[in-house]
DNA sequence: TTGTATGCGTTATCAG
DNA sequence: CTGATAACGCATACAA
């Protein structure tokens, strides 16, 4: 049978002393002797004493908690920043209620309600693709609960705290990379691009088809949920054009490869016919032959970062807006380096 | 600056009723009537009200939130399972906070502490590979609140609750396969055997041995941190072998495919050569050439099933010990495929 | 159907 | 340095 909660006051009476002063003592408070310190906290081990953080954060209004609102969990990526973000929250003595959007408008909203009635300290945010307005993160503004988004972060009038990568340049770099070794007649396939990451991705891909003075056209961009399903449409898709596309830029390596497997299958040889890139960096990118180009996404540090940042507002060593870009990385690997080319520019971050 | 948070007392005064007829009509208590309801409501929305979870927990000694600790969440397989874990959750009202262990039994044991300290109501955990007894869950025990281990679960004289596949069986499965392709001189690339996972699958792989009268020895077995290192680690290895094993049996994909890698670097014909197999059915797995027989690993299923567990636990729906048992999948491709033998015995779970 | 009174376990304020 | 007391916001036993 659960014995009764051992409290402060269970303690307080054992030792003679007061309530306060057991409170005090327990958290080492420089007003009390180091000797009655000592000695509470030999009778709180003895008594079994937990404390109740519940009624701590009651009390004092922080919760030490974060809460994290995020599309879905079980990417690479996805639990890669996580990872990052638990690691920094721990070591500052918070911890993280994580939630899945699942892509869904409405179901942000609900997390957002929810861990806003658990009095979050903090809020991260990579908002869901549906998501077209962010009024519910208005109470979090209203009681001046820190939000920050990290990498899917709103385009707004209201300046927002943000943790991204220049994907803007990311798209320019990789597409000048293709652009350089030879390719003239390029696809683009990408995610919603009602989300920013993916339409300045986009941006960066027709700044650089500007320099070498290719029209832009629509047909080179193909919208995909970019998964391995929609990697293998869009191959079937390709193997069908007249003529063969020469590069592919796609965002995310496991529709990249899947692109690249299944266009092999179908005998097109790659990369010499056709170059492709892919996004992410993802661990399994570098095992595959040929090798994949991609963009080394940051997803650890951006959680390490994201979780400095949101700390530092709570606490007012910083105040909003926070707008910070982090470095990425070109990854060049074989499948678009066959040909030799002009590759005197090598843009990097 | 943050006006005064809004309670049911600031409701009440408005509505000039008692603070218990709001908290009650604030959730369609039956003895409130229809109209009182609905105007409660009204005004709550009104005012901005928001409810205070802390204090509702504080005072029902429930929190409706799970603890979560894993060794680390930036497995595919991992996140598989807190991606179910949440949804399963999240559908029946309760929430996750999720830390990481580490692989050390003192971080293991600072997050147990924690969430104890956070009143959650239920604990999952997925233990880290140095932990050697489990004394730091017994203040749950103490406490009535259910712990429920998922894929690493202690071998305990007290009977835990658990949910698991059957490792034993799928080492012995994937193992009867090779021998069954015709292999006769096998290595098993394993993780820390102190984890009762790797353990059953050395097991399996023993007593497949002994189907064929195999003398089982010592150095067939490596421990290995099965990460993309000692994948190469091991690649070397196996490369200086005289003779070359023709069959190996690695505990996780992103190994296995390292090695396979590596070793057809050297020349080395996979799975001509060389039979290998791999253990968890990674996404990647099945774009990889040649294709890699595997285990799948129920992820998904998993962390929906022991959420499932353990509200049922806490509601009392069920008693411990509760051992679960999850089917596996054998992923059958053409790494171990390739030579022609006698394959009559399939074994599956 | 509603109100009154009290406590959940902690900490902040003020007084000593 | 320590103690008494009053909150924090909610929910429940009991009374009406």
């Amino acid at each position: 049978m659960p014995k009764k909660e051992v409290t402060i006051y269970e303690i307080a009476k054992v030792l003679n002393i007061s309530a306060a002063t057991v409170s005090r003592g327990l958290k080492n408070h420089p007003s009390i002797s180091k000797k009655t310190c000592e000695k509470i906290q030999q009778t709180a081990r003895d008594m079994g004493y937990r404390s109740n953080a519940l009624a701590s954060s009651l009390r004092t209004n922080k919760s030490y908690t974060l809460g994290v609102i995020v599309p879905r969990l079980d990417s690479n990526f996805m639990s890669t920043v996580l990872a990052g973000m638990e690691k920094s929250a721990v070591e500052r003595g918070y911890h993280l209620i994580i939630m899945q959007s699942f892509e869904s408008a409405a179901k942000e909203i609900e997390c957002a309600r929810l861990l806003f009635n658990h009095r979050v300290d903090g809020l991260l945010v990579s908002t869901s693709s549906k998501s077209k307005d962010f009024k519910h993160f208005d109470p979090f503004h209203q009681k001046k609960i820190p939000v920050v988004f990290f990498d899917r972060a709103p385009l707004g009038l209201h300046s927002f705290n943000s943790v991204t990568i220049n994907n803007k340049l990311a798209g320019y770099s990789l597409t000048k990379l293709l652009l350089n070794q030879g390719a003239r007649n390029l696809l683009h396939i990408t995610g919603n691009t009602d989300l920013l990451v993916y339409r300045e991705r986009l941006e960066g891909f027709k700044d650089a088809l500007t320099t070498v003075k290719i029209p832009f056209a629509r047909e080179m961009v193909w919208s995909s949920g970019l998964s391995v399903e929609d990697g293998e449409l869009a191959a079937k898709k390709i193997a069908m054009m007249q003529p063969l596309p020469d590069a592919i830029f796609v965002s995310n390596d496991t529709c990249a490869i899947t692109i690249t497997k299944c266009l092999q299958k179908k005998g097109i040889k790659i990369p010499e016919e056709i170059l492709i890139a892919g996004f992410n960096d993802d661990p399994f990118s570098a095992l595959f032959t040929p090798g994949l180009t991609t963009i080394h996404y940051p997803g650890l540090e951006m959680g390490l970062k994201v979780v400095e940042i949101i700390i530092a507002l709570i606490n007012k060593e910083k105040t909003s807006p926070v707008t910070e870009v982090l470095d990425f990385e070109m990854i060049i690997r074989e499948s678009t380096t066959s040909r030799k080319h002009n590759s005197k520019e090598t843009p990097t971050a």
